[in-house]
DNA sequence: TGCGATAGTAAACATCGTTCACCTGACTGA
DNA sequence: TCAGTCAGGTGAACGATGTTTACTATCGCA
């Protein structure tokens, strides 16, 4: 009675749990996060507030919860950015950083809820630092393209003993799911990962304005940069 | 009788409002910016809440103010590492970079605040997006190692008529205080600001826990291959 | 010495998260 | 069919918050 067909009751309260949710989400942007209010939730709902606690524990369930649920969203955007991009991975890459930014410029708070300051109690509890984590679902698709990628043809990186010795002992949760990742792969990722959020977390937070007024510019120069230097695109030099 | 020499009562109104700020920041570490609780620090410092409101007026101020000075500090504290790396600009970009990283790691609440997602209100209102920026503060010292760089040898980079037209018309802040950049050393720079704040802010929200358990390793090859990328060091590759 | 700005207090208001006791209505087992 | 369990919801209450208002005492300058 639990999976297979979802009892009446079981429907009504995913419902409500989803309403509540939607009701957080829209307080979370037009207020950010401090202005997540369960009374409020509750009076736009035509509840009163304790009921909520009927379905979360605490109004930092509720926010966990809610930051679970983005980040579901915007890996599923990113993959499926990239599903629709071809076959070729480079191509792939690039689509899924462009829909990496998308969603970001798009959905600005709740960027800042998922991947920026850990609130108290909600970072550290909720995204646990293991390899289960819920990032771990955002980046495999760009891990998986970096992997075709390399199959196709190697690109230069820093010397293999060097990564080996100085990135490889702290490699553990990435290793885990993909024993045979080659390391210059895995700092190939790595590397760009930082790059792409760095970019992107730069623009929505507006860590940029005092010196750029279009970080969209940058954003895709650096794509550019990006994907010729792994070999995925034409030099772009002269 | 303003600057010449702070009269008595002058005196006790800064000191006052630096023990303010101590003590939200106290909060601010202890438990995040909602944390930071007018009242609490009234009672910390044997006042009531409302006397507060005789030095800020509201608490939102309170923490813009709270952020500046933090803002001032890890610009303090990065220019104070590029001068104290000698004469090389490469040397002096290394120093500045481990600097910025060793103040966020130091202070991650503070980080978070400063360079994290903007708190409704402070971010847009305190840290404007106009050339006065005190992130611009920041940036100085690295746009001048770079600039110092490229005057002694330049570095390859994207063709200079894509840069010109793609990034060219939207460097207007920084064309201001700047107006002979070279625009390849404007793109380096932001290119390596970019790296810089992405792979720092990565750790320090643990954004990249589920795939490296020691995110200074990274960080320091970024490090090598970024200044041997722009010519600063011995190409690390065999 | 007197006066005025300054710093501080106490009380009050609206809001918040959270807990408790209570109620009600739907589903279930005999 | 009927009794009973329990999920879902309410209302009141507690302690805490930011903020405003009215009031008071004290410091420092003329």
């Amino acid at each position: 009675m639990t999976a297979s067909s979802p009892t009446r009751r079981e429907r009504l309260r995913s419902a409500t749990v989803s309403e509540i949710k939607e009701g957080a989400r829209k307080l979370l942007v037009a207020g950010g996060p401090q202005a997540i209010s369960l009374r409020q939730i509750a009076r736009d709902m035509g509840m009163t507030a304790p009921a909520i606690y009927r379905y979360f524990p605490s109004l930092e369930a509720l926010v966990v919860a809610l930051a679970e649920d983005l980040m579901d969203e915007v890996a599923g955007e990113v993959a499926a950015a990239g599903e629709a991009a071809g076959d070729d991975p480079g191509r792939q890459l690039a689509a899924m950083a462009r829909g990496y930014r998308a969603w970001a410029v798009a959905n600005p708070v709740e960027f800042g809820l998922v991947f920026g300051a850990p609130v108290p109690g909600v970072g550290d509890l909720g995204l646990e630092c293991l390899p289960d984590d819920p990032g771990a679902d955002l980046g495999r698709p760009f891990l998986a393209a970096f992997l075709r990628l390399w199959q196709r043809e190697p690109w230069p990186t820093p010397p293999r003993d060097y990564m080996l010795e100085h990135l490889g002992p702290y490699l553990g949760p990435l290793r885990e799911t993909h024993g045979d990742l080659p390391i210059e792969v895995a700092y190939t990722f790595l590397s760009g990962w930082a790059r792409l959020y760095g970019m992107v977390a730069m623009e929505v937070f507006h860590q940029v304005r005092w010196a750029l007024t279009r970080p969209e510019a940058l954003f895709e120069a650096e794509i550019v940069q990006f994907l010729s230097q792994v070999g995925a695109l034409p030099d772009p030099r002269p």
